[in-house]
DNA sequence: GTGCATTAATAAATTCTTTAATAAATATTG
DNA sequence: CAATATTTATTAAAGAATTTATTAATGCAC
């Protein structure tokens, strides 16, 4: 009876992909033995391990990854999901889960493993898809801190034993672990720096809905900048339009704006992209940014820099943040408790909020 | 001799996955009936498949990917290799190519296929990694247009009988296929634009060395409009100044350019990154674009329509790009013969290059 | 230096879960 | 009832990891 796979090696060499067993029979010792050895087993003498890791690089062979995965029961994997934002114009991905996708990138990278990406649409049934199936050992969502409609998914993941971070707020109705930027903080920020300028009739350019968690939060900041700045005989005015998260709903919202209030003097907006349409709406009609209106923005996405006027806006770093989830998922897998992350985020001040120097030609 | 996995089930539901043994078990079938059942084979009647599918939702069990691909001997996953860019600032990536992730991501989903995403520095030995280590049936890769460095690997590749495409220009000297945009005729396209203006004096802005095929074809095209452009008693003239794929770069390259030529009319950057450098630095020499001096850039990044002035560029469609690079890797897959496609890229027209309509404040 | 326990190194056998090929059983039809 | 068609069961891979078994080598007491 002889050994099928020794002998086929002989017909085309680089017709059939060697394995464990071939490499066994060169090296006249057992697939077992192979095995430890390239694993780095003490269990194999450091003499043969060489001359099998030698066997094994020089019949160009790799680890069978489906084979090693089934047999350990692990994957070295984990799953990027992102949702289909629907709110979103074409099918383009919100750019600053893009960015964040960099960081995750060589954050799993750097631990050895590897990262499936995939969209999902928030109504699907994507729980059974991964973990479930052993394709990934741990999930990283993004795009789901929606908790009214993402709550029962995210519940049955965590009965299911399932490993999950979530990108956002680390809301108290959610199961499970978030690693996401304090939102509030930000808004409070940006609004205090507009404030700070003597600014008194502010608006917020975001929608508030339950359904848009990040924007509320970082309107809920918006007004307690208001309300600290208020006094008696100067009181501060805020306003609030609904915008999601487009260019084009920005440009709307400052429609809307201006034909109630002309005496408006600056724009909180919830995201660069709101701003970027804003800013174009404000131009088209005629008003010079910070000059007399001044905008705001709220990620720094690369963009941000590049536009006249450059934006003043909310620095989430994006390699941190990609960092930070992949340690929190990496700590969850190995049964380490964790907590969630709140990350502080950073005002960066640029040309388009300063009211007093109004430097746009 | 009862079966284990059956006994198991009734101790602790949720902690252990349920496997198609288990299922087969509950049904009263066997285990390779079950693996029909649920792949939806003919061999298998409605009801008894109906019966299987409603026992295998109610279990919550998911075929086990790593056994199911080890068998199958496929893995219904393709990598994305994405060159790391040591030339571009920090760890960024090129974020054209993160927006080609975009529809590569919706085209794999499309069809079935999960994306595994990596970052691969050009001089590691990756080969072996992927489609070697059975994690996947395919293999994009990005960033490797740089043929002197990538060639060797790429044929190492193609020996071993991997599939890959390849997105950037077809180059004859690369094995394998490719997908790719037009890079001459990009070029040719907004130099024309130009010089149709009746600018005569331009600047190339890129790194044309060998190791940039993409920058240095669209240098070729540059060339190929001045060329049409240029007549006897009115030449035409032309410039090129390195420049990497950065902002930095765009704005040294400007700065050394102003510095020996005060009468250039338009700047014809290698990319839109390049571009914005370039705009801020002639800007902060106090010079308005494009009323004193025009530019363009290629790529129509997201933020080309942001900037002041919205700046005239190149269009890659990446959600088309993507599509295409899928399809030419499942055909390969499919043992398809394939054919590198080349794509023609758009000149869209923004307020950063009319020279006439000096539009800007 | 022999006998026995101990340790190291390796081999053999089993396991992970699924799919595919083949065999067997049942149902259907002429 | 034989012959075919349909359905289900059995068995055999797929390739590596791991548990268990075997062999060889070493240490120590007598």
């Amino acid at each position: 009876m002889p050994k099928r796979n020794s002998n086929d090696v002989s017909q085309e060499p680089s017709k059939r992909k060697a394995t464990s067993i071939d490499i066994a029979y060169k090296a006249g010792v057992s697939q077992s033995t192979v095995s430890r050895a390239l694993s780095g087993s003490p269990l194999v003498s450091e003499e043969t391990r060489q001359r099998i890791q030698a066997i094994a690089d020089d019949m160009n062979y790799t680890v069978d990854k489906n084979a090693s995965n089934l047999r350990s029961q692990s994957t070295k994997t984990i799953a990027l999901l992102l949702a289909d934002d629907p709110t979103t114009d074409d099918s383009h991905i919100n750019p600053f889960f893009l960015s964040l996708l960099g960081g995750i990138t060589h954050s799993t990278a750097k631990r050895g493993f590897d990262l499936l990406v995939s969209f999902q649409q928030l109504s699907q049934n994507w729980l059974a898809d991964y973990e479930e199936a052993h394709r990934a050992d741990g999930l990283i969502l993004l795009g789901y801190g929606d908790y009214v409609s993402a709550k029962d998914k995210l519940i049955t993941l965590k009965n299911a034993g399932a490993h999950f971070v979530l990108w956002g707020p680390n809301h108290k109705e959610l199961p499970g672990h978030s690693v996401g930027c304090n939102n509030e903080q930000g808004a409070f920020l940006v609004t205090e720096h507009l404030l700070s300028q003597g600014l008194k009739k502010l608006a917020f350019l975001g929608d508030i809905s339950p359904s848009n968690p990040e924007f509320h939060t970082r309107y809920i900041g918006f007004n307690q900048a208001l309300k600290k700045y208020s006094t008696s005989n100067n009181p501060t005015q805020g306003l609030q339009v609904d915008a999601h998260n487009t260019e084009a709903a920005g440009k709307h919202a400052v429609e809307e704006l201006l034909n109630n209030h002309h005496d408006l003097q600056g724009l909180v907006c919830a995201s660069d992209t709101i701003a970027f349409g804003a800013i174009k709406a404000l131009h088209s009609k005629g008003l010079k940014v910070p000059k007399d209106i001044c905008v705001t923005g709220f990620d720094d996405m690369a963009a941000a820099a590049y536009i006249t006027p450059s934006l003043t806006t909310i620095r989430q770093s994006t390699a941190q943040a990609g960092e930070l989830l992949v340690q929190q998922l990496m700590q969850q897998i190995q049964s380490t408790p964790v907590e969630s992350i709140t990350l502080m985020p950073k005002l960066v001040i640029r040309d388009s909020s300063l009211a007093k120097i109004s430097n746009t030609p």
